[in-house]
RNA sequence: GCGCCUGUAGCUCAGCUGGAUAGAGCAACUGCCUUCUAAGCAGUGGGUCAGGAGUUCGAAUCUCUUCAGGCGCGCCA
């Protein structure tokens, strides 16, 4: 209907004296026809009249004016009238007003989606969290975000793939298995544990579950600890290097079967949290810098062959300034190492080569200062940098009974996804990590999440979701040789629903929007809405004591609202209640 | 100091590529359960959209500036 529309309103606009060809085409993208916020403003509202006005130095009212009136003789609308301060509103005929009532009933679960993002391949990088310890709350939101942008991508027909890249090597990784170690061997060193090394109750189980398989013996613990640095830093890396010389070996399985222990763990969490990867990137497959064949070696070759990256001081430079970073970065340290920023352009690199149109990367928001090397990275490699998409998410804080949850990852005190997830559950977890823009700070309630009022969004929008579930099997039951249709509807004998139709009407553009401009929340707010019409609908309804017409008519509109919801929260990730 | 983000009702937040009287929920006050789920509904009060200037027929939205808050600025990861 609004495409029927908009070739009306060309032809319109080609017809007024004096415009030229620029001015049509300015006009025509710049306007916008949608449906109206509410019908008193009728169906569908165009604002074609005041940006013609503007351009082209007219009065918009007049305008507005003549626009109503060429519509009007087309006959194709119920009304059309000039509003307000130029605004043109339509009412359709009822059959085109509930004709999106019929497309549900047809399409169900399809609802909603498009094709606007047809041919277009995006890659997701999101998570991504070090593994050397289980996912927090932190890594939460991040989850429901890129899994929820990844299904409402999807769902415009973009070709979306979800990565997670797991940085097992590096000195982290180092400090992990020293950790490990350090564990299982404390009681022979008097309870010895270095300041910088990780402390949670997870290094001791995986230190257990190694020695119950294997055993650990070391000739001198003591030689570990001999002539340690104060310096935390220092410290640490002096046991990495003493661990080691001691025994490759053991270092070596503790190493590996720790690593495997966290991956499994992070990928159970994300398989409870209902949160899918298509890849899982190992950062260890882009090789060594001392093997000349590595990728981490080739990209740092064509950097150089390029004359992107140089040599001084014995280390070796990227040369960012170019792409707006305030200094040139550091690629491969004077000690010969790869700095974790070498490894990323190599990373980068190899996604680029893999010819996805765009990357979209979900950070946490500290690391927004990372942006600029990265996106200079990219165009040194000779790629646009536009290809890149940053999302920085924000840290969510946690309150329960009222308190904000302290946290802090190096003392090894967090709430975890896994803890929130058992709490309210993966739901209620996703929808409130969702409810809120990315990129600023949310306050996680753990006690409304559970509460049963109706400042809980998640419930309220369910409730309407169960509610309309069961009234369409009361409806059965009590009229099991009723079929639903919309006679009352289109008759105009049954109006009270229209409210719902025209919120319906608007889903589609709800989704596209939220694809545009990557937010999910939209979807949150819209599902509000809609839930709200609905709740206040039936509190002043008694659907199941009208009329068999009237009701056959109200199931058709109702289901079509469940549907509905259900095709919103699914889009978000979460499951629909049938009961509550 | 530089960079990024934020400032909308007492509180938590929506507000589309600038558009119609700036919207919800909570809290306060008032009503609605013998009928389909009261985890619900209806109503009342509450705003210099941080301040100022500019662009525009029109600004919470765009530009500049001031103020306030958050974060980031390693040969760390």
């Amino acid at each position: 209907m609004i495409e029927t529309i908009n070739k009306k309103i060309e032809l319109f606009i080609t017809n007024i004296d004096g415009i030229n060809q620029d001015s049509t085409k300015i006009i025509l993208d710049k306007s916008n026809t949608s449906i109206s916020e509410d019908l008193n403003k009728g169906h569908l509202t165009t604002n074609v009249c005041m940006i013609a006005a503007s351009i082209l130095k007219l009065n918009p009212k007049e305008l507005a004016k003549k626009l109503e009136k060429t519509l009007n003789k087309l006959d194709l609308f119920k009304s059309v009238q000039a509003a307000g301060p130029g605004f043109i509103n339509i009412t359709l005929h009822k059959k085109d007003f509930i004709a999106v009532l019929y497309n549900i009933v047809k399409q169900k679960g399809e609802f909603g989606k498009s094709n606007i993002g047809a041919g277009k391949k995006v890659q997701i990088e999101f998570v991504s969290a070090n593994p050397t310890g289980p996912l927090h709350v932190g890594h939460g939101r991040g989850a429901a975000y890129g899994d929820a942008i990844g299904r409402i991508l999807q769902a415009t027909g973009t070709d979306v793939e979800k990565e997670y890249y797991i940085n097992d090597a590096g000195r982290q990784i180092d400090i992990l298995t020293a950790s490990v170690i350090i564990k299982i061997i404390q009681k022979d060193l008097d309870n010895f544990f270095p300041q910088n090394a990780y402390k949670g109750g997870y290094i001791e189980s995986i230190g257990e579950e190694f020695i119950s398989n294997n055993k650990i013996k070391y000739d001198s613990y003591n030689s570990i600890t001999y002539d340690l640095s104060s310096d935390p830093e220092e410290e640490i890396d002096q046991i990495i290097l003493n661990l080691k010389k001691l025994d490759s070996v053991i270092w070596n399985e503790v190493k590996s079967f720790s690593l495997s222990s966290i991956i499994h763990s992070i990928k159970n969490d994300l398989k409870d949290f209902k949160v899918n990867f298509d890849n899982w990137f190992d950062e260890s497959s882009l090789g060594k810098l001392s093997d000349n064949s590595s990728e981490i070696s080739n990209s740092i070759t064509k950097l150089i062959e390029d004359g992107k990256a140089y040599e001084k001081d014995g280390a070796i430079w990227l040369n960012t300034e170019s792409s707006g970073d305030d200094k040139h970065r550091v690629l491969v340290r004077d000690d010969g190492r790869a700095t974790y920023f070498a490894s990323d352009v190599a990373y980068h690199k190899n996604k680029l080569d893999r010819g996805y149109d765009d990357l979209i990367n979900i950070w946490g928001a500290d690391h927004h200062g990372y942006i600029k090397r990265i996106e200079a990275s990219i165009e040194a490699l000779g790629s646009k940098k536009e290809r890149l998409i940053v999302k920085l998410v924000q840290f969510a804080n946690l309150f329960k009974n009222g308190k904000k949850v302290k946290m802090s990852t190096r003392s090894g005190e967090f709430f975890t996804l896994r803890e929130l997830i058992e709490d309210i559950g993966a739901d209620a977890a996703r929808f409130y990590y969702l409810s809120k823009q990315a990129d600023q700070h949310l306050d996680f309630d753990l006690d409304l999440a559970k509460s049963d009022s109706k400042e809980n969004i998640f419930y309220y929008i369910q409730y309407a979701h169960a509610r309309i579930f069961s009234l369409e099997q009361k409806f059965k039951e009590m009229n099991p040789s009723l079929d639903i249709n919309l006679y009352a509807v289109e008759k105009d004998l049954y109006k009270e629903c229209d409210a719902l139709i025209h919120e319906i009407t608007k889903y589609p553009e709800v989704v596209k929007r939220s694809a545009r401009t990557l937010q999910p929340h939209l979807i949150i707010f819209y599902l509000r809405d809609l839930s709200q019409l609905f709740h206040s609908y039936y509190n002043d309804n008694h659907v199941l004591s009208e009329s068999n017409e009237n009701m056959q008519s109200i199931v058709f509109c109702l289901s079509a609202v469940r549907q509905t919801i259900s095709n919103g929260l699914d889009i978000l990730g979460i499951s629909p209640m049938q009961k509550m």
